[in-house]
DNA sequence: GGGAGCATGTAACGGGTTACATGATTGG
DNA sequence: CCAATCATGTAACCCGTTACATGCTCCC
């Protein structure tokens, strides 16, 4: 979609976007700011990146133009650097919002891959994985809900507060899913109980065994 | 073998559990199958890792005493090299599933971070960004579905089965997530619309708060 | 005034991707 | 029979984390 014209945008990962996206509010920020800022923001949709990323990030908007920064000498010994969005840098944003291609979103739910490998186990223990996962869930939802209160309160946070109310419901989709699964799960453990104590339960382990795909 | 006391896993990262786990089912695979039935089955839940780092977690497995591997050479030119679990392979995978602490997946949602930044789009891009999204999670629905009845007519697939019914759900509420938010979207359109031919409308905070849930 | 934690980073390393290489197979 | 694609990897590079360093502030 955006790569022909020379006025093309560096092509840079979304978590540069994202770190630009946090200057792009307006402030006049540090590394440290910044990476708190994130862990408050984005960890609802967007895995927030390490400090060392965030300085890393920093570095290279500066070099490419799309930021700025100074440093401020608190009582001289130590400098922090304040980094600030440039107006190429908010084109640039502005660019990728509206015309980067849309890209299927990164997940590693390691949960699932747990559950995937259930033979491996045993029913007892990923029940207690699954609830775990679902009170982990239940939490992430409810502070969502807070921080969409938050950002109801504060103007021009319409976009933001628009991503809270998706958060929300993600979270509480996660939690729902956690209990399908512990309601598949128990049917499951259920089954196995009866076909242990019948002879055909012989044929599914030597079938198990076998593996044929 | 590199871990003397037995009751203490090497920390492998998921992505390694997850290359012994396609293993774990028993057959003897190639890197490159390893890579085919991974894009195959983990992607609905799993970031499937590239061929390259396939290879380096097989070598890494090997290393470990996980996985075995022998050269076969078919006409003599070139060989392939096949892997298969090792006895502490399953130990160690069986270890990993019930006992490992349970984390956070690890979601990386480009679009919603596109969304967060909205200020510095505009409404209609971003609505056709979010309308590719939908297609997007009803097409991953669709093939979860697909899978899902594959996977029901193969015995011993009970978990497979059941993470593939968890994605169906999941692609699913990605999908209706993506309806409320056009919604909420057109709504918030329509508001600036008023609030541009009307600018003496002190309103408009108030509309942004009473944004439905 | 001595430890706990805050604030600000750098260094070293491993995880993971993209690009490249190369022979085999297959379809047109 | 030639091109495309399959199958099998390696090399180089960047993304991202973990561990470390260092002074400051607070509070007990």
């Amino acid at each position: 979609m955006a790569n022909e014209d020379p006025t093309d945008l560096p092509s840079l990962r979304p978590t540069s976007w994202a770190t630009l996206g946090l200057l792009s509010f307006g402030e006049e920020l540090s590394g440290y700011d910044l990476k708190k800022w994130a862990d408050w923001s984005l960890r609802f949709f967007y895995w927030a990146p390490s400090y060392s990323q965030i300085y890393s990030e920093l570095r290279k908007l500066e070099e490419i133009g799309y930021a700025s920064s100074r440093v401020v000498n608190k009582d001289d010994v130590r400098g922090k650097r304040l980094y600030r969005i440039t107006p190429e840098g908010e084109a640039a944003m502005t660019r990728w919002a509206n015309e980067a291609p849309v890209e299927p979103a990164v997940l590693k739910h390691g949960v699932m891959l747990r559950m995937w490998l259930g033979h491996a186990g045993d029913p007892e223990h990923l029940r207690e994985v699954l609830l775990a996962h679902r009170e982990q869930s239940e939490k992430m939802r409810i502070r969502a809900v807070a921080d969409r209160e938050g950002a109801a309160k504060e103007p021009g946070w319409a976009f933001p507060e628009m991503v809270l109310n998706w958060s929300v419901k993600y979270y509480e989709d996660e939690r729902d899913r956690a209990d399908a699964m512990l309601a598949d799960l128990d049917k499951f453990a259920r089954k196995q109980k009866r076909s242990r104590r019948t002879p055909a339960a012989k044929r599914t382990s030597d079938e198990l065994r076998s593996h044929s795909v």
